[in-house]
Parts: C-alpha cells; sequence; structure tokens
DNA sequence: ATAAATAATGAATGCGTATGCAAACATGTT
DNA sequence: AACATGTTTGCATACGCATTCATTATTTAT
C-alpha cells in the first residue's frame, strides 16, 4: 500500500521554481546567500512539492551529522537515569542536535557499541554507563569524535567527564551519621567495578577510618531487590549494623523495606538509613530518604555544553569537573541536635568532633 | 587537538588491497558477489586503515537509514515509559536498527517532531506519547513511511497500533471492587485527552453504571503529585470513597501515600486501591499494589515486529491489536470470597453479581 | 577438449546536498 | 559614462557508498 513515492528533491524544486539547485540549497541554508525575492520562490514550489531537504544526504556532503550518540543503561532499575535521559535529550533536542540512543546492559562491552555510533559518524558521544576502553577512548580521539562522560570517571585524558563528588558525599554520610551517634556502620556497594559506588564507599570508609571506625560492605547489586536482600544479610551479623549508608537511593529504598518489612526494624529509630541520588522517590512520604543529592541539572548543563563546545572548536581540551553534592535532610536518618528534616546541605561538617570513641 | 582525521573511505582502501572500490563495498556487503581471497585482502587492507563503513553514505545510497525514529515522553514522571523505552530500544538493537530518540513533553505538538524525524528519513517511526495528527498520518504514508502506535489508539488506518485493553482492564477492577462489597467509587484520571485514561475510565463506569453504581472522577495529572492531592480532595467528600481505581501506578501509589500519610487512612480496610501498568515498584512491600498488568514484552514484540515487517514489505497493510491484561491481585484492595494475594488473572468475572444493590 | 553456465571484477553512474569559483547583476561613486 | 564595490546566481564538483552493466575468469557439464 505505502507507495514509497520518494520525497522530491532539491532539483525538481528548482525546476519548478525555475532557479539552480544551488539556489533551493541556499534557500534553506540560514545565513546563505540568496536574494529574499528567489528565496521565497524557493519555498513556495518547495511547499508545492511537499519537499523537505535530506538530512542524511546533507550529513554526507557537509560531513556534520548533527547527531549525539548516548549510551545509557540502568533505564529501569535506576530512576535516577531516567531523569539522566529526559533531561540530556532535551538539552541537546533544544540545541538542534538529533539523539542516537543505546542502551546497553551493565557489562555489556562498549567496544561492540562505539563502531556502531562512529559508523553513523555522530558529531559527539555522550556516555552515561560502562566504562571506556582506552582503545576505544584513542579509536574516537582519532577520528576527531569528542567523548564526554557523565558520571563515571575518566580512563585517559581524551575524554571530558562530569562526575559528582561521590568520595565527599561519602564523607558526609559518615560525618552525619558518626554526629548522631551511631556505632555500626554498613555500606551497601553497587558494583565492584563501578567509580560510583567505589568513589562513595572511599569517602565514606575513609571518613569512619579517620574516627576509628571501619564498616561492613554489602553487596547490593545497584538494584532494589539486591539491596533488599542485603540489608537481611547485615541484620543477620552478631553485631548488626544501625547505619547504613547505601550507594545509590533505589538501593536505599530497598534497604528501607527490607528493614521494615522483613526485619521489623524501625527507621530511623532502630536503623538509620542514607543513600545517594535524590531521585524523585526520595522525598515520598513512605520513605522520606536522606540522601546526597546529585545536581542533576548543572551536571547536564555543563556536560552539554562541554560536549557542544569541543565538537564546534577543535582546539578545545577536554575537561574533568566534579560538582559537589548536597546533603538533604530528611528523616530515614536519625538527627544530630541542631539539625532538622527539611534541610538541604552543601557542605557538611568538614571537621568532626568524635564524641564517642 | 583533535586533529579530525578524516576516515579512510573505501577508495583508499581499494587503492591499499588493489582492487576497484566497489570490491571493497562488496567485501562489506554480506551475500554480494566477491572471491573469498579479495575479500580478505580488502579486510585486511581496511584493518590496516583503521576503515569503517560510512552509514550515512550508504543509507543515502540504498535509501534505507537503518534507523527507527521513537517518540516518548513522560520517562520521569511514570516508571512505566523507562520499561517501555528499554525494551523498545533492546530489541531494535537487537534486530540491527538505530534509535533516534526524540522526548517530549506530553502537550508538545506532535507535527513539529515528526519533521525532524523524516528528515533523517527514518525508516520506521514508533509513538509512544503524544497523538497522531491526522495531517502527519498522511504524511507519513506519502512518504512510505510506517508509523506504529505504541499503547494509543489509532487515529486514521494509516497507522498501526499495539494497545492494552484499557476497557476490559477498567471492568476488571469495577467488578473486583463490587464483589469485594464496596459501595462508593471513583476513579482517578490521568487526563482528559489521553485514550488510556479515557478507556480505562469508561470501561470502570461502564462497568459500575450496569450495577447501579457511578464513580466520582477527579484529575491525578498522571503524577504521583497530582493523584496525591486528588485523593485528598476525594477523602474531602460528604461521601468519600471506599474504592478507588487509578489510571496508572503511580498514581495508585500517590493515592496510597496520601491516604495513609496525610488522611490516616488504611488500606485496604478504609480504602481499596487499584492501579494499571504493573510497574516494578508495585510489588514492593510498601505498597503491594493491587493492578492491571500490560504484558509490555509481549506488546512490544508485536509492535516491533509488525514496523519492521511493514519496513520490509510495501505490502503490508497496518494492523490494530488489542492485548487483554491481567489483573494481578495483591493487598492494596480488599479481596472477595476466593482470592488470595499473589494471584494472576487474566479473565476476571465476566459475570458479576450483584449483592451489594 | 569444448561449450555452456556461473562467479567475480571494474568502470561508470546515481543517491541528494553543499560549496568554491567565476560570471552576471545591482548599486553607488566620481 | 566609466568604474569600483558588493550581492546573486549557476555550473561543476565533491561527499562515500551501492549497484547496474558489460567484461573477464572460473567452474561444470558434455
Amino acid at each position: 500500500m505505502a507507495e514509497r513515492k520518494a520525497n522530491a528533491n532539491s532539483t525538481q524544486v528548482a525546476k519548478l521554481a525555475g532557479v539552480s539547485q544551488s539556489a533551493v540549497s541556499r534557500a534553506f541554508t540560514p545565513g546563505a546567500s540568496i536574494a529574499e525575492s528567489t528565496r521565497r520562490k524557493v519555498l513556495q514550489a518547495a511547499r508545492k512539492l511537499g519537499y523537505q531537504p535530506n538530512a542524511i544526504a546533507r550529513s554526507l556532503s557537509t560531513k556534520r551529522s548533527k547527531m549525539i550518540g548516548i549510551v545509557i543503561a540502568n533505564v529501569t532499575t535506576n530512576p535516577f537515569y531516567p531523569e539522566v535521559l529526559d533531561a540530556l535529550s532535551r538539552q541537546f533536542q533544544q540545541r538542534g542536535q538529533r539523539v542516537m540512543l543505546f542502551n546497553v546492559t551493565r557489562d555489556q562491552n562498549l567496544d561492540d557499541i562505539l563502531p556502531q555510533l562512529l559508523e553513523y559518524r555522530v558529531d559527539g558521544i555522550l556516555l552515561t554507563a560502562a566504562t571506556l576502553s582506552s582503545a576505544m577512548a584513542h579509536e574516537c580521539a582519532r577520528l576527531g569524535v569528542p567523548v564526554t562522560l557523565f558520571n563515571r570517571s575518566v580512563p585517559d585524558a581524551h575524554a571530558s567527564s562530569f562526575c559528582c563528588d561521590n568520595i565527599e558525599g561519602g564523607r558526609m554520610a559518615a560525618r552525619l551519621f558518626m554526629k548522631s551517634g551511631h556505632h555500626q556502620f554498613a555500606f551497601v556497594a553497587g558494583s565492584h567495578d563501578t567509580s560510583t559506588s567505589l568513589e562513595r564507599e572511599r569517602g565514606f570508609r575513609e571518613e569512619l577510618n579517620q574516627h576509628g571506625f571501619e564498616p561492613f560492605i554489602e553487596m547490593g547489586k545497584f538494584s532494589y531487590q539486591g539491596a533488599f536482600e542485603a540489608a537481611r544479610r547485615l541484620m543477620q551479623l552478631p553485631k548488626s549494623p544501625d547505619a547504613v549508608f547505601c550507594a545509590n537511593d533505589i538501593m536505599a529504598i530497598g534497604v528501607l523495606d527490607a528493614l521494615r518489612h522483613a526485619e521489623q526494624k524501625k527507621v530511623p529509630e532502630d536503623v538509620s538509613v542514607i543513600g545517594f541520588d535524590d531521585i524523585p522517590m526520595a522525598s515520598w512520604p513512605s520513605y522520606n530518604l536522606t540522601t546526597i543529592r546529585q545536581p542533576i541539572e548543572r551536571m547536564i548543563d555543563s556536560a552539554v555544553n562541554d560536549l557542544l563546545d569541543r565538537i564546534n572548536q577543535d582546539t578545545m581540551y577536554p575537561k574533568q569537573e566534579l560538582v559537589p553534592g548536597d546533603l538533604v535532610v530528611r528523616s530515614s536518618a536519625k538527627l544530630p541536635s541542631g539539625l532538622s528534616s527539611g534541610w538541604v546541605i552543601s557542605t557538611f561538617e568538614n571537621r568532626f568532633e568524635n564524641r564517642n570513641v
């Protein structure tokens, strides 16, 4: 049924308008040298034929596809990523770039994906998942395709990277816990090979270590269910923790549910829980999660600007940016004196007086 | 810094391999007529130059972009859509199609978006958001670009459509409520111009009407917050409802939270709540939501197959498919005798004996 | 061995646009 | 009227690949 009548092309429009094909091209190129009168003639003919410039042909000719490749993962398991994708795609659309999306699994090798993007000559690549192999980073550099990492640390100097300050985030969580008098700490990790989880763990542990504490570590596999089970394991321990920091909010929520519904614990009376991200659900009254907020909009703005700038000016060097997170105080963690729920704190207690050891 | 060394092209590879450009093209075209020996020569030369075929040029030449345009909305407000996007993108990737993503707001006009897709000569379009204007449907038909709607009813015969049976879903919710002895019903709508919300409302109301009941209607704006407020308004009513059906799960959860945390109601003792979709959170112990499950995977499979089939065979007609939902019985709604939590029911009580009027 | 069929190859062309270049045109200056 | 300046215009070509067609190499059948 679909007759696949090919779209009209610039030559046909030219003929109808009584001008050359170049004129048609110029009529659709902002800033091109063309008289207003001929432009009108062209546009009129174009309308009559239902003509629309062919972006594929334009890309071939200009060597600019106006497409950005976005690689993402965990869209269904972590509500943080739909937010990231939403902001990213909106930004790029708004700035005249199309988005070619690749949805990968966390363990999937980027070395199979990136070539598919490069094949389409995307103008730039934004990675929010998986880690960039050094070989691929070089390949992109060789082809002059800028790469920006979001929430992933940079493998070498060939790519830009925009990260929340995970280490300081972990430290803030530790300080809040200590300040409210906790003694037994635990960290629920996401995975053992993701910089976000590792850095949050490191900050948390280092701050605790400085005051003579050592956290238990459990694996939550970056998922609600994984964290749910991790929490149950934690509660089996002889000295079960009274303060649990999770590598992200969705796991914190899993932990909360496990504590309340499977372990008959009260939060925060029996156990305090802190998450990371500040996803929308964190503020729902069922959870009221104390968490470290990632300033998504600001981070995305920076990342998008960086990538587009590097696309337009070959001279720019990649940039590494660390954005501080905010401690959002709600009620899943005991409050130290002087703090109350509802506060958002940018720099929490750089120095901490240890009253518990 | 990026020197933007253009990628090698087939001519350069040909020269190095001592063959013609055609041979290079054939070496990369599965099923083309080429001797195994020359193919090897070509591939070796290609590897040496870091050559990768240019998909843009190929698209121009073959008039197939191997790209599918996906239009989606509500990615951040409704966890159902990340699931849809995840399944869709995975399927297309797996079947060798790239995905060009457009993220829109619910009120955004598709007439501005579709031309941007058509400009890139996508092979097909999959819409999960917004409604297709008749003009645009014709435009796509004219250009021979098949369109498939997911969870949206079809505007005319030019597009395929894959929908959950929303009307029957609404009926099932009504039957379950009536069977457990409820008397005051309410529906929390998503919007007044979305077929999903309208159809679910219609099924719900029609089934109630047949037994002499009439539901209150409140607007929940397809969001947690909107539904939260809708629930509070419902509870102000002189005869406040004891059975609330929501147009989707995220609103049902908003209603649940409002009832429990703002209205001191017990669920399901004081009020029963049913949702629609069966998003992952629905099974979390904090909510345990009784809901109508949309069989996402099956629906997506059908939609993707339909679209790809229509891309490959111009002769196929668009298809309209209605997929039945399943009633997933958990514990946010009172159980009628004979039912217990944990059941999944495909066809619930087509005939209902009204014991309450 | 030879004819007939098949497979492999390269030259040439087309896909639809952008753009450098030179020619044509318009405008203003002396 | 002659000239300088600036603006429009069309021609021709390039972008990188796929594909048709005619030609040549190879295999198969007789």
